[in-house]
Order: C-alpha cells, then sequence, then structure tokens
DNA sequence: GAGACCATGTTGCCCGTGGCCACATCGACG
DNA sequence: CGTCGATGTGGCCACGGGCAACATGGTCTC
C-alpha cells in the first residue's frame, strides 16, 4: 500500500525504526551503549524482535556503517555539484569534497568509528550453521559476506569520489594520488577526531591539505615520476 | 616488558602476564575475544584476580594502547636514528619515519585498532563512586582520566616524532605541515588496513606521499601561498 | 473461502561476562 | 608478634547475546 518501504506486517516496519534508533543512541552515547535489548526496550518490542531483523548485534552495526557510508557519500557528491565543475584553480572541487568530508566526520564522531570498524574487520560468518530460522531469502540481512562485500564497495566509493572530484579537463589522474589525497582527507579527520589539531583551526589545515595534493598533481602530470626524493621541481 | 614492575607478591607478577596474554590473543583473534574472564583462565587465576590489576575491560584496553603507542613510538625514534641526521634530499629522515609507521600499523592492525579507540574515547570513569576495594595508591591503574591523559600524550608524541623528522637543518617546521604529513602517514595507513590499496604497492604510494608532503614543504617558507579559490584564509 | 505458508513477533531459556562483595593469604614493617 | 596493605579467591547478581518453540496475522493457491 502506498510509499516505498515495503510497508510490513502486523506491527510497525520495525527493521526502519531499529536503525533510527540506534542512529541516536549511537550519536548521542557511542556505540558501546547500543544493544539489541535496549533498542527492544524502547521501541516497545521483546527482546527477540530486532534478531529478525540483524543477524546478531555486528549485523546491525553494519548496517548502521552501510548507511553512514550511504550518507557520507551523497554528501560528497552534493558537494561536488555545488562547487560547479571546474574553476581557475581546478582544485575547488576537491576543496569541497574535503570540506564535505571533515564537515560529515566532524558531525557524527561516534557513527565514523562504527564504520572504520565495519569496514576493518573481515566480518566471517560462520558458513556452517546458517542460523535455520532465519535464512529464508530476504530476511535479516543476508549473510555477513555480502554486507563486507557492500561496505567495502561503499568504501570505495567514497574514494572515488574524491578521486574523480580531482579530475581537471586536462586529464585523468593517476589513480595513486587520488589514494593519497583520500588519504590525507581521512587521516585530518581522524586527527581532528583525536583533538591532536592544537589550536590549529581546521580550515586552515584543509586549505593546507588541499594546497599540498594540488602541488604534487601539479608537477608530475608526464607520470613515470617516481618519487623518491630528488625531484627538483619546482616553481 | 620493563624490569621495573615491582616484581609482586604470593603469585607471579599477573599484571604483565596478563597484559602480555592479552597482547597476544588480541593479535590473534582480535580485541572483541579479548575478555578478563578468559584472560584469568587462560592464566590460571581467579576470574576476578585481573579485576586487582585492571578495573575494567577498559583499562585493559587502555593499557594495550598505551603499550602500543610506546612500541610504536620507539620504532618511530629508531627509525630515524637508523636513517642518520640529515642527506642530501632532506627526506630521508621522514620517509623512514613514514615507513616505520605503516609499517608498525601493518604488523599490528588490531592493536592499532584499539590504540585508535582509546585515544577516541573519553573514558569518563564516574569519578563518584571511585571503587572502593581498588583505589588505595598505585593499584589497578590510577583513573580513567589519567590513563586518557597518558594516551593522548604517547599518541601526540608520535605526532611530534613525525614531524621533527622533517626539519631540515636550515629551519623549523610550520607545525600544520607536521599535521599534515602525519595526518597522510596515519590515513594511508588506515587505507592499507581496509585494504583499499587496489594493487597499488604500498611502497610506491609512500614514495608519492612523501613527495607529495615534500613538495608542499619546499615553496611555502614565507607563507602567504595559497592555493585554493575560496577560502580567504586569514594570515 | 479454507488451508498452507511465511514473515514477523513473543516468551522462555542457557550461558558467558562484567562488576561487586566478603573473605583468605602472604609479605612487609613496626 | 600483630597489623596492615597488596593480592588472589569464591560467590553473587544483573545484563546481554543468541537460540528455540510457539503465537499471530498477513498472502497465496486451490
Amino acid at each position: 500500500m502506498s510509499g516505498s518501504a515495503p510497508t510490513p506486517y502486523h506491527h510497525g516496519n520495525l527493521r526502519t525504526a531499529l536503525l533510527e534508533r540506534a542512529g541516536e543512541t549511537l550519536a548521542a552515547e557511542g556505540a558501546d551503549a547500543l544493544t539489541l535489548r535496549r533498542l527492544a526496550r524502547e521501541l516497545g518490542v521483546s527482546h527477540a524482535a530486532p534478531g529478525r531483523h540483524f543477524r546478531d548485534r555486528r549485523a546491525l552495526l553494519d548496517a548502521l556503517a552501510l548507511e553512514g557510508y550511504a550518507a557520507l557519500n551523497a554528501r560528497l557528491e552534493a558537494s561536488t555539484d555545488a562547487a560547479g565543475p571546474v574553476d581557475p584553480h581546478g582544485a575547488s572541487r576537491f576543496s569541497a569534497v574535503a570540506r564535505a568530508y571533515l564537515g560529515f566526520a566532524g558531525e557524527h564522531g561516534p557513527l565514523m568509528e562504527v564504520m572504520s570498524r565495519s569496514v576493518l574487520s573481515p566480518s566471517v560468518s560462520s558458513p556452517s550453521v546458517s542460523s535455520p530460522s532465519v535464512s529464508g531469502s530476504g530476511t535479516a540481512e543476508a549473510d555477513g559476506a555480502d554486507a563486507a562485500a557492500r561496505l567495502a564497495a561503499a568504501r570505495r566509493r567514497g574514494l572515488e569520489l574524491t578521486a574523480s572530484s580531482m579530475r581537471e579537463d586536462s586529464g585523468p589522474v593517476d589513480p595513486r594520488r587520488g589514494l593519497i589525497a583520500f588519504a590525507l582527507i581521512h587521516g585530518l579527520a581522524q586527527l581532528a577526531a583525536e583533538d591532536l589539531l592544537e589550536g590549529h583551526p581546521l580550515d586552515d589545515l584543509v586549505d593546507l591539505a588541499v594546497d599540498t595534493v594540488w602541488r604534487g598533481l601539479e608537477t608530475d602530470a608526464g607520470r613515470g615520476t617516481k618519487a623518491d626524493g630528488d625531484s627538483g621541481v619546482d616553481a
């Protein structure tokens, strides 16, 4: 009946409610405060109900992480759009993406933690015993392996968005440059979360980071430039 | 490790044994596998014994993290020493530090996770009820606040080591450059752990990273060099 | 329309863990 | 020798995770 969500059966659509509530709790009290039972309590359902939608706690966190990456990616895309196609300096789109990334990370610290954790651990999900009660077709989050794959894909997309924001009309960017740029942005977000910036305004640092990446880009268009230290190049 | 441990009373020196075993388990099975009771079991002591040395699970993880940072910092220092004072290019010490960081991170993935987590969360440690049985003088890891401070200090030291490895005899480096460099290295380690490098050999990327940072360093001694369009950053 | 069927939700259970207690040791120190 | 404090023990309770058997209320098919 109406709406895109499959409008579930007898109760409300729990899955969504669960994720929503979990998101709030996560933001407010951190990942450790997230427990399936507590969510169940808060939503007024039985303690085992969440189990129908998330095989275990891990699955819930993975789902949150996936949502997080989706939101982050959406924001990165929006930022490039807003920054327009290309400008005189060429770095404005990249700069916008960097700011978007840092902004998102700054606003969603606990979420970012969960996202990192989910991407890092393989989520083995013992294949032997695939939950008998919950294994039908589209229930409780297909297997962990799948979730891991989707997470990896979402994560990779962030990298791609960043890398492509660096491309000027002139030509494609060395993918390794994209990696470097992404690493720098991500690392900066991390340090900011660790409160390691020691007074330096984040905006300044982003400018510096963009500048740094951009300079690296300018002088090696020809490729083959190994960076062992002797590049006597510079303005 | 250090012989400074006070060689405890009736049993062995549990604290050290605990940390050692925990380190192994962490490396082998990840942080989730770490439980105080399990450690107690494996070391043949009662389930409450670890509680004498670590107020709670968190305290244990913090201690591991602290050890981790100490080890990492030691390795960073060793790397600069080995790279000699200064070389023609000037980047060799920084490059060595970068490699050391990446090397350590690559070898101790789970530890790095724990280190990050510990540094990120405040470790509130409700001050009201300061465990009555365990609060004497030098027992069970002074309060969490202290642990947090020590962690932050250790972490900061890594940044300082990195930054100072960039200094040539010519003069001190803009601390923000140090931050950028550190962020890039750390971010790269993160991406490597996430297996996001897509075939690009890590060594190449480190070269590129070092090169990128170095180029940024060369041309802005005088300040004022901005590379992005908008953002009229202050002076 | 009746019955199979399946997704969803409920109650109940076991087990491991955390965190606390009161108590037992054992060495140090007066 | 007696006290004390650091250390380790056993016991206890609450909580969360994860299963399993059962209940419910839709959908689908004949």
